[in-house]
DNA sequence: ATGGCTTGCTTTCTTTACGGAACTGAGCGG
DNA sequence: CCGCTCAGTTCCGTAAAGAAAGCAAGCCAT
């Protein structure tokens, strides 16, 4: 959608924003991953423009983020399908999910709620650090150059 | 940007993409983060056009994930601040970094580290439980209908 | 065999938003 | 009083989104 390509900037939040921050892009995340995973399925639940939706889906199959199989020969139909890389994206979608319910979502509260496998309890995501396993928010982090830094150029 | 507007969906993640969807607000937001908070530094910083750029300073106020404030008076200066709800959105930042180093960094290694104050050690969050505390991924829920589910209409 | 239905797009057209550049205006500072 | 910085605003050309229609392939019933 812009013109101007995030995918080259040496910061991973462009890089991330670069594959699903195009508008819709999280929403048909969303949606394969609650499997409504079929063109016309997708259109309908989204409202979404036909020609963008081509768009879109072309572009994360690109990606790595779908995989596009058939599910029928003849006729010949489609489905779209999370690759590993791209379900990796929906915990982002989990920690959108977060912050929207607790900001957005006003007197008639969450409108979908998130039961843990593991403990069968309504839950939500909380960020904790990989190292210590500690609560680990943006406030709690010092930040610094890595080694992907572009020396002298622009961060962004 | 678009002009379908997320904002009305009874979906948090339409929800959180309506205040920071659009293009270049996350990065903007990651400028704020780490301490480019005037409108002269964020523009050069990211190289990005100054209409947009007024007009997502604007909206981010407006959503109160911003505050602008004066640091002189005369001349009259401003600078762009995070509210509380801002911060929080900080730590979506951090879990689309973490996305994006995994999967885009490549050779050369992530182009920033981040170092947990609890703990001292270059880390990344991980997403965990808020019941259990154990990891918690896309993978490892269940989606149901809430309390704010718009029934009988789209959820998105 | 043919008219209608569904799926999965593609094409065309209009409107909107982005990018780039120039311009404004207030307030220093020399 | 000339130039500089900051913080925008205005204008214009182009690219992308939205709406709607069209298309082709393959059933399916009559």
């Amino acid at each position: 959608m812009q013109r101007t390509r995030f995918g080259d900037m040496a910061c991973s939040i462009a890089r991330t924003l670069d594959v699903i921050g195009e508008p819709w892009s999280p929403l048909i995340l969303r949606d394969i991953y609650v499997g409504i995973s079929r063109f016309e399925q997708i259109q309908r639940d989204l409202d979404i423009s036909r020609k963008v939706l081509t768009e879109r889906l072309k572009w994360l199959v690109e990606k790595e983020i779908l995989e596009r199989r058939a599910y029928s020969q003849h006729p010949p139909r489609y489905e779209y399908a999370l690759t590993g890389k791209g379900q990796e994206l929906c915990d982002l979608l989990l920690v959108m999910v977060g912050w929207g319910d607790r900001w957005t979502a006003g007197e008639a509260g969450p409108p979908v709620l998130y039961r843990h496998h593991a403990c069968g309890r309504i839950a939500h995501v909380e960020p904790r650090c990989s190292e210590c396993g500690e609560p680990m928010h943006a406030t709690d982090v010092d930040v610094l150059p890595g080694p992907g830094a572009a020396v002298g150029e622009r961060t962004a």
